[in-house]
DNA sequence: GAAGATTGAAAAGTCAATCTTA
DNA sequence: TAAGATTGACTTTTCAATCTTC
């Protein structure tokens, strides 16, 4: 009984943590973090440029925070800010070549890490998992 | 099939990012915040007060942030700095009556909102997720 | 006026460095 | 020197207000 014993919500939010925590963990060894391995990967999947209002949706939050992490990988040199040719309001976050290089790096440490962490269930306890927190969140 | 479907990771980092924000809207109806009633709760159960450090130490994270954490509840009035008499170095965190009172609606808030999220599983699905959350952390 | 982006302020967290007391 | 707390810098997130362009 040395563990803490967790009930009902904290259970799911502190087990949620742990698991960041971790893959957090990895990432930051290649200088990087699940919000900026994120942004890499709608960037790269919309084919390497989005306009920051879009990347903001995709990303499901928003736009001010898309400003700043732009501002953040730009400092890191993975992406670039040009100018929308159709509208000069729109700013465009465009992946550098750096970009690429750290979005496919991130994306072997987050495969492994959540291969690592989902390991230890069966395919069949990690199907009733994710059954469960579906119906949480209905 | 109009909602997302997530896989992995991020059907346990979404989920849980569901159930906080809810249950975050809730408390900030009081002017409160998981973290603030975190608090609350440590110094209601360990009678009123507690050092910065211990309080550190019982809510898991940086002493720092406690430092931070604390000047936010004593500017909402609800926890108050006092000097420990045993020893110079430290400062103590004290439950004002407008804490308790805080904390009491808190606290209903909490378990009223954890009741509602929980209420959708079965008592035997309840235990089935604390089981698979509990395997993902070992 | 509405849409796109930015800025400023705040909450929450981390780390490294500092200051006071033991 | 160690321990307790604070401060300053940074990440991530949100909101409200602002500025430019449509």
């Amino acid at each position: 009984m040395g563990t803490t014993q967790k009930r009902g919500l904290f259970a799911v939010l502190h087990a949620s943590s742990v698991m960041e925590s971790r893959v957090e963990a990895r990432l930051a060894d290649v200088g990087l973090s699940l919000a900026k391995l994120a942004a890499l990967h709608r960037l790269a999947e919309a084919g390497e440029s989005l306009p920051l209002g879009q990347l903001a949706e995709r990303l499901s939050c928003v736009k001010s925070n898309v400003t700043q992490l732009v501002d953040r990988l730009e400092a890191d040199g993975l992406v670039s800010r040009t100018s929308d040719p159709n509208d000069r309001r729109s700013r465009l976050a465009v992946l550098t070549d750096a970009g690429r290089k750290a979005y496919a790096t991130g994306s072997d440490i987050q495969s492994q890490a959540e291969r690592e962490l989902f390991g230890v269930l069966t395919p069949d306890e990690s199907d009733a998992l994710h059954q469960l927190l579906a119906k949480l969140q209905a």
